[in-house]
DNA sequence: TATATATTCAATAATTATATTGATTATTGA
DNA sequence: TCAATAATCAATATAATTATTGAATATATA
């Protein structure tokens, strides 16, 4: 073989993963897969999409090795394949918010309109965990808090939040996460616990960027 | 705006990335971008595309904004937008090796059909150049040496190999490096050095790697 | 100013990707 | 066994991507 069938043959099967990234929707379906294994129903709900759509679009993630499937009764759930997986759609949302004014725009919109301004890193966050000033709570919805949360931390999933107030201590900073730093639901949180007289404010980051620094995590 | 419009904005400008990912040959101009800037017709030489061609490819990459361009003369000089391309390339890179057999196996049989088997870390190399027994050198094209190199690095490049094999050596290890794990020139020159009598080896990364821990550079 | 060179542009045909629809398969539980 | 449920498959129309060709636009140099 000579050296530009080799080239073409690499690239090739790299570009064969890049096709599989090159989808508004399959970029959803993989950050959500990054909160862990979901079935077919469940992402076609979270994420707009038909069943057969979403199926379709799994299979073409599925076929590039990014996802596995596991069948468990009536149901196949399906997971990212490895953690490369997620570092490479990590890597491609900070290429995204570096080049894309648009994105953060979105982003900045999105969020000073719901008045959620201060966010917490995740070491100011374990430092106010050691001091005992701060309490975590998850407002994703509950199955994926089953499938893994950040140590101490609890589900309070968005629905539930006013239902949940009162078991919500006032003396601490009540810190919200939610899917990963552009998702919406910790701000929302925060922005309805302000308005009830809490302090409060978002992680910066989200339940999948807390486990690939190895910090401290619950998993079922 | 809702929930749902904001992801579709959201995640729709991301694949606006991906999408421009979504091609072999411009993985491959994006590797080669990583070795520094280059001008349209080096691009179209080096992967073998027609100038028009090529020339398309890099608008599409310079709409997605991941690549920039600078006119010096007749030339347009077209240069990876920042480091964060590059990372996504990398993660890119490593997923597709960690998933995909066929590249690994590409990969190793393009090398062992070579002999060149041993390959040294960027730390070996280091201790190597401290206690001096080591000779690196560069076996990339002229204008990429130039464009930016290993520090200590010596410009050998392929097609001069024959010629130069007189001044390197007989008493040090050659350490040979190029584009980047992927790219074959190191492992052909080590070949030749070793039918030549040379203790000889490639470095395990390449240029934009080395760069990218922030180890020592001479860059122009 | 004329000419060669580097690059882009515009049009096109061939290929590939996508969403939708309705049918099919597999599994559970009545 | 039969109905309900979860997921996939197959077919199709629409849209997007790609390589090629030849023309057009800059820029440098004679």
């Amino acid at each position: 073989m000579n050296v530009r069938d080799f080239k073409n043959k690499v690239y090739g099967e790299l570009a064969v993963i890049t096709k599989a990234l090159a989808n508004p929707h399959r970029l959803e379906i993989i950050e959500l897969l990054a909160q862990g294994p979901s079935s077919v129903e469940y992402i076609a709900d979270e994420t707009a999409l038909s069943i057969a759509n979403a199926s379709q679009h799994l299979q073409t993630l599925k076929s590039a090795r990014l996802v596995a499937t596991e069948k468990r009764g009536k149901y196949r759930y399906y997971s990212l394949a490895n953690r490369h997986v997620f570092e490479v759609w990590n890597s491609m949302r900070e290429l995204g918010l570096s080049r894309n004014a648009e994105v953060e725009r979105l982003i900045r919109d999105f969020r000073t309109s719901r008045k959620a301004m201060e966010s917490v890193t995740s070491g100011e966050l374990l430092n106010r965990l050691e001091k005992g000033s701060a309490f975590v709570i998850d407002v994703r919805p509950r199955k994926e808090y089953e499938a893994g949360h950040i140590a101490s931390a609890v589900s309070v999933p968005q629905d539930e939040l006013i239902r949940k107030l009162k078991s919500l201590p006032k003396d601490k900073q009540i810190v919200a996460y939610c899917r990963g730093p552009l998702c919406a639901m910790a701000d929302e949180a925060v922005e309805i616990l302000q308005e009830k007289g809490y302090r409060a404010a978002r992680l910066e980051i989200g339940y999948p960027e807390w486990e690939l620094k190895g910090l401290a995590v619950n998993v079922t």
